[in-house]
DNA sequence: GTCTATAGTCCGATAGAC
DNA sequence: GTCTATCGGACTATAGAC
């Protein structure tokens, strides 16, 4: 990440990633599938507590408010790391090629996500809509966190996206 | 495509396709920034349609429903395109770099269209919101839609996507 | 059109941990 | 004996510079 942040993704070989880290370039490539990968190593992590989160919510929650619930430990969890998200989605942004697989791990996401609604009972198609439209909220609150640069904390964010969202089809 | 059909993406060289199509392997890159992009010619067409249907719309339509008015518009445009369409989505469903680009180019349509909100009024976050959920619920339509095998057109599907994104504060 | 950097793959060898 | 970590060299294709 030092490296990216300092001279730019495209202009950071492996072979200096390898060096700086002590090792040669193909052991990076046994760790990481490509030069992308190590940037988002860890989002499984974030994966487990999203999935976790919504399997624990009681039978009687709305997939919604689940999906909800989910999300918002997420971005407590981001809150948390709040520094290093910065500095990680900062490289990313300046990136379309890390754009692309950042684009990709919230579809996995998403994925997942409507995998364990459907686990609760709730059928096809709404388990997926479900997953997807709450992923879109989440990425909404994220963005608007980063712009925003620190004024306002992302569950807050995360919260208030989710809400506005219940109440997408009225009139405006 | 027929190449990328006949011996999968990840199998077909650059200078395959030059030769197929009587060119050097420069003039590919002439024409297409990378040898996914090829696929995604075109895609301009489709956020014209979605950008000038909302942009049509009478003033007092919800944002929401000019939304919906867009995407019914692309996706009947997708549907005289069948044949066509499910081949290529065939291509890429099977390479995870080829869906990559197809979410970033989903992401751009997403961009455009809360832009075009934004014109007719619309604050953000409401716009940003607005406009990816509504892409959410035109993914899981066009998804079902391949996966159903035309059993029903895109366009009906399209709508009970959204007619459900509205009803999603609804308990289960 | 030519020339080149570099990402990423395939082959295999080595060596410590348990 | 198996698992996992390292490294090396040769190789191909993409994509950018000129």
């Amino acid at each position: 990440m030092a490296l990216y942040a300092e001279r730019g993704f495209q202009n950071t070989t492996v072979a200096e990633i390898a060096e700086r880290a002590g090792l040669t370039e193909r052991t990076f490539f046994r760790h990481f599938a490509d030069k992308r990968e190590v940037l988002f190593a860890g989002s499984e992590e974030f994966q487990e507590l999203l999935v976790g989160t919504v399997a624990k919510a009681s039978e009687s929650t709305a997939p919604l408010d689940a999906v909800a619930a989910g999300l918002e430990a997420v971005s407590r969890m981001l809150q948390e790391r709040r520094e290093f998200s910065r500095q990680r989605q900062t490289i990313i942004d300046a990136n379309a090629e890390l754009r692309e697989r950042e684009l990709i791990k919230l579809a996995n996401l998403g994925a997942a996500l409507a995998e364990v609604l459907r686990k609760r009972g709730l059928d096809e198609p709404a388990a997926s809509l479900t997953a997807e439209v709450g992923i879109a909220a989440f990425r909404v609150a994220y963005e608007r966190w980063h712009r925003e640069d620190g004024d306002r904390d992302l569950p807050e964010l995360v919260t208030e996206s989710l809400n506005q969202l219940r109440t997408l089809s009225g009139r405006a």
